[in-house]
Order: C-alpha cells, then structure tokens, then sequence
DNA sequence: GGCTCCCCTTGATGCAAATCAAGGCTTGCC
DNA sequence: GGCAAGCCTTGATTTGCATCAAGGGGAGCC
C-alpha cells in the first residue's frame, strides 16, 4: 500500500550532483552534524537550506498547542527533506540519532530551478513523491486498525533500510506511535502479537532491530 | 491549521488560461458533465486528463479492499484535481452533486511543461498545494478529536465555498465522515453540540445549510 | 558496584468513538 | 395518495485503543 518513495532515490542523486557540480556558482553543499534530538529546523522558520540525510535518520513533526504530535515522515540515509514550495518550514525536524546531513542554500537553488528545467523536473517529482507517502498516510490514519498500521509501518521500513535481511530501527516506541497515530503502549502490544504469531523476530535483546519472518503473512495484515 | 488550498486561484486561472490560449495546438479544454455519484476516473486507471470542477462537487477518495474509505480531499468549483506526476491516478473521483467539468489532455501537457518554465511552475506550485494540504490532514486524521475534525471541517468549508455568510455543503454525513475519519453518527453529534452551543445554525429544514454563529469559538475548539 | 535515566513490556481500568438500533423527514416514483 | 429509498438524528450498547500503573533490563556515570 505504501509507494515507494525511494523510487526517486537515482534522480535525488543526480539532483545533489547537479547541485555540487553547480559549486563555481553559490551553490556549496556542505555537511552538518547533529546529536540525536537535536532540532535541524523549526515548523514556522524561514526555510534557508534544503537538506541530505548523509547517516542516521530525522523526524519531521507537527505538535498541536498541548503537545500532542504527528509524525509526518522519517528521513533515513540518502533521503532529502526541508524543500518548501513556500518560504517556511511547515514541520519540525530533528535528529533521531547521531546525524549527518548535507544542506544547500534555498534560495540559490529556487534561482537555479528557474533556468534549469532538469532541476525543475526534480523538484517536482520530488514534491510528487512526497505527495503521494502523505496521501497514503492518510488512508493508514484514518481508516486502519492498530495491527494493520503496525503492519505496514514494518513492511515500510523493511522496503526502506532492511540491511542484511534485518531491520535496524533508529527509532523509539514513541516515534513510531507518533508516526501511527496510536500510543507507545498499541504499539508495544502490535508487535507483541506479531513476534507471538511468529511473523516477526528480534535480534538478541535488542528490541529494535527487527527481522521478518513471515512478509507474506505481515503484508495480509496490511489491507 | 488549514492551509489555504484556494491560494492558487490566481495561479489556476492563467494556468487554465494560458491551457486555452495554446488550443491553436493540440490542447483543448473541453467540458463534461457528471450525475451525482458518477465516477470520473478510478484510482490506479491511466491518468489521462487534467480536470478542472467548473460547477458543483467532487470526492477523491481511496478505499481498502474490505471496503472502508477515505477520502482525501473535496474539490470545489475552480478547484483542479486529477494532476499526477506518475501515469496512474491515486485516488477515485466521484461527483458528489451534478458537476460539471472542464478537461485536457494530460500527454500534451507534459510535453507543455517541459517547454513552458510557467506551466512547469505553476504545476510545481499546485502539487505543493495538495500537499500542504495532505500534511495538514494528517495531524488531524492522526492527532484530533471527532469534535476538533468537525471543528476543522467547518472552519475549512467556510474559507472554501461560504457565499452570503452560508456553507451550502454539497457532501453528505457520510462524506464527511470519510474524510475526517470518522463515522457518520460521530460527525452528526458533533454537529449537533456545535448547534447546542450556539457555535453554528442550519438554515431552514436544510441540515445541509449551515451558518457559522459564532467562528472564534469554533477557531478556538480546532487546536 | 550502585545509582539514575530511558526504553520497553505487560496488566488493569477507563473512555471516546464505533456499532447497533429505531424513528422522523424529504424526495421521487407509481 | 401511498410507498420506498435516502438522509439525518438520537439513544443504547459495545469495543478498540488510551490511560494509568508497575516492573524489568540496558546504558551511562559517579
């Protein structure tokens, strides 16, 4: 049900190189780290740069006035976030772990996108992208129990940075229920039920990283 | 917490416009009607045209397989819709009340675009748009209570389609419901206490002709 | 080692919204 | 007029998830 949404991931990588290669010129890509929690931008601030996660992974998140928050995306290696159509950030972003990323002026890129028609390109089919994870997003919020929201945030995650037939999630129970639109405790208990069921595993004590036993049986669970 | 999706009005009609000034070309906008509850076009068909609602109501919506629905946006009269950056449309589009609306061919398009830094703008700029407006939906449909949805619901449909101080609703409860990610009665309840509360009035027997009483309350219910 | 902090799981209880159910109103058709 | 179908409201009941609560295990630090 999830698009893919590292489908763009070659053009996200020829638009950086464009980018770099455009160094003569004011556009410097230059890398940036952060410690886990750290804020990268603020939902409201002016949106100066655009960014590359290099190694680790954010969060972007809207809070209402009393705290609660929805997660709207997570940003892992190689993915690209921060590029508003308008002039500010409409979430908040911040490093769940220990994070590099690369950053590139905005406003020099919205200058080069206008007489560059390949970046044009790509900054559409990147909105597109986008565009779509957040259309199937809504379906998951507000139409899926709590067991199928689980389902496909692991099935996404399996598509996204399943390295070595493992999944490494660089976020807490806390994220992830944010993320879903549930508690910490629905999701403790969704994934309870999955390792029960035997669609799932965990690697030594480690209840983060995750390995599928059973895709099949998880993506039934996804309607 | 709405985002103006009407922001590009102004955009759309030279957008449109410009679309009818090439029609020396191969483009021709040109004008289709549909009964209430027609499809006009299902999620996963090739996208072929643009769409333009030039009278009455549409839902776009997804559905999971057992049935339940979400609907991700409503487009009312000038609103486009039916633009996607794939070939395959993402979402059914039904009409909600006798509609009428103006379509183009989407390959000519493209080939447009790809010439045309404006049309490649403005098509940019309305992707960004749908999406703000997916963001927005998302923290609602993750985070809010059945009575801030409605709360927003209300809020967004006044900014959207109010003509002498009135929100003629063209959709049902049902409708409603799907959008907000709740149940038909839950919506109907909530309507009913904005009643009790003085927040809101329905025009004569209508339920569907409701008039905002009281919109600093009714601001101050969507956190 | 022993402390604190954070993260996670599990159990008990509560509650907001879903579901089930009934009835009224309107519209359109025979 | 009489009937059926669609739409909406309201009440009773159920339920899925939230909330409240307790405890275990690992990491970092003194």
């Amino acid at each position: 049900m999830f698009v893919n949404i590292n489908a763009g991931l070659a053009n996200r990588a020829r638009f950086l190189s464009q980018l770099g290669s455009l160094s003569k010129s004011e556009i410097t890509p230059s890398e940036f780290k952060y410690h886990r929690s750290a804020e990268i931008f603020g939902e409201g601030e002016p949106a100066e740069y655009v960014y590359q996660v290099v190694e680790g992974a954010v969060r972007s998140y809207k809070l209402l006035s009393d705290g609660r928050r929805q997660i709207g995306a997570f940003h892992l290696a190689g993915d690209m976030f921060g590029f508003e159509n308008g002039d500010a950030h409409r979430f908040t972003a911040e490093a769940i772990v220990e994070t590099a990323v690369r950053l590139v002026k905005r406003v020099s890129l919205a200058h080069v996108a206008e007489n560059d028609a390949t970046i044009a390109h790509d900054l559409l089919n990147m909105t597109a992208s986008n565009l779509r994870h957040a259309e199937d997003h809504m379906l998951l919020l507000g139409r899926k129990t709590s067991l199928e929201r689980v389902a496909a945030f692991l099935l996404e995650m399996d598509r996204r940075l399943t390295a070595a037939g493992v999944i490494a999630l660089p976020m807490c129970r806390r994220d992830i229920a944010d993320y879903l639109g549930l508690t910490l405790e629905t999701v403790s208990r969704a994934l309870s039920i999955l390792h029960h069921k035997g669609v799932l595993g965990f690697l030594g004590q480690s209840q983060r990283q995750i390995v599928l036993l059973d895709r099949p049986k998880l993506a039934a669970l996804d309607l």
